[in-house]
DNA sequence: CTAGATGTTAAGGT
DNA sequence: CACCTTAACATCTA
């Protein structure tokens, strides 16, 4: 399920676990996940070189090297990272593992292959090729409010619409539309001004949230939906029930006695 | 065994 | 033309 808090934990992993060692070895094993590169460009841009920094954009992770190169990862529905101080055991559905040069290694595992490497020499450059709009977080009300303007599919579908705002995914969407008490399949356009400035609160407050207990599911609110994703539980904000439906495609969780 | 699943995107529709 | 929605993608799990 990684979305941005997901990807603001990875982030953080890297940064605590593989930030200015060096790349000794690439092991790429799934070339189906590449993503306009090729399998030479990915070793070449990481072997030798060491981790400088880290960046993120929506579900997007980047990591510069020290010769000014980007290794880019995009985490689909199953990706994620995983360290080992020692070399050797490596993870199941491993698709790229470095060995690093302190004989640690970081595993990009990807169940269900959706997820992207890629590699580029500038991430802004590789971002915006691919049309996405601003990072959520650093969407303000004002902003929002323009997004909001004039759209005339639902308020959900705006919320993961990645080259709107980038980072929310099916189920934080859920999330933030839940606490502000709003219908997902409502149109964006029908929102009052109190409606728009709820769902931003709730936008930041959801993401910020979820970044500090780590993205884990276990460790969110007691009165959140994401725990408990499922038709017929009792909702923990009013003595409502929630209720699922389809909303773009997208399964979507709510309930009917709160959400207006 | 089949249906459905977190994400993205091409193709089709308004 | 701008914007929306749907279906397909590869694979696993309930």
């Amino acid at each position: 399920m990684p979305e941005l808090p997901d990807v603001e934990t990875f982030k953080r992993y890297f940064d605590a676990t593989s930030l200015h060692k060096r790349v000794e070895h690439v092991h790429l094993h799934d070339e189906l996940l590449l993503d306009g590169v090729s399998r030479q460009k990915v070793v070449g841009v990481l072997v030798g070189e060491a981790f400088e920094g880290t960046t993120r954009r929506g579900k997007y992770l980047g990591a510069r090297t020290t010769n000014d190169e980007w290794l880019i990862l995009h985490f689909g529905m199953t990706g994620s990272l995983q360290y080992a101080q020692s070399l050797g055991d490596e993870p199941r559905y491993t698709a790229l593992l470095l060995e690093l040069s302190d004989d640690s290694q970081l595993a990009y595992i990807n169940k269900r292959r959706f997820g992207k490497i890629s590699a580029a020499s500038s991430f802004d450059d590789f971002i915006e090729a691919r049309e996405l709009g601003p990072d959520a977080l650093d969407v303000d009300l004002p902003s929002f409010r323009a997004m909001v303007a004039g759209r005339r599919g639902s308020i959900k579908s705006l919320l993961m619409n990645q080259k709107i705002l980038a980072g929310v995914g099916n189920v934080y969407a859920d999330e933030m539309l839940f606490h502000a008490g709003v219908m997902p399949d409502r149109n964006a356009s029908s929102l009052s001004e109190r409606e728009i400035t709820d769902v931003h609160a709730w936008l930041m407050r959801v993401l910020k949230t979820a970044i500090d207990r780590g993205a884990d599911a276990d460790r969110m609110p007691e009165s959140w939906l994401l725990p408990r994703r499922a038709a017929d539980a009792p909702c923990t904000l009013c003595n409502g029930m929630i209720a699922s439906m389809k909303v773009s495609g997208r399964t979507t969780y709510f309930c009917p006695s709160h959400q207006g």
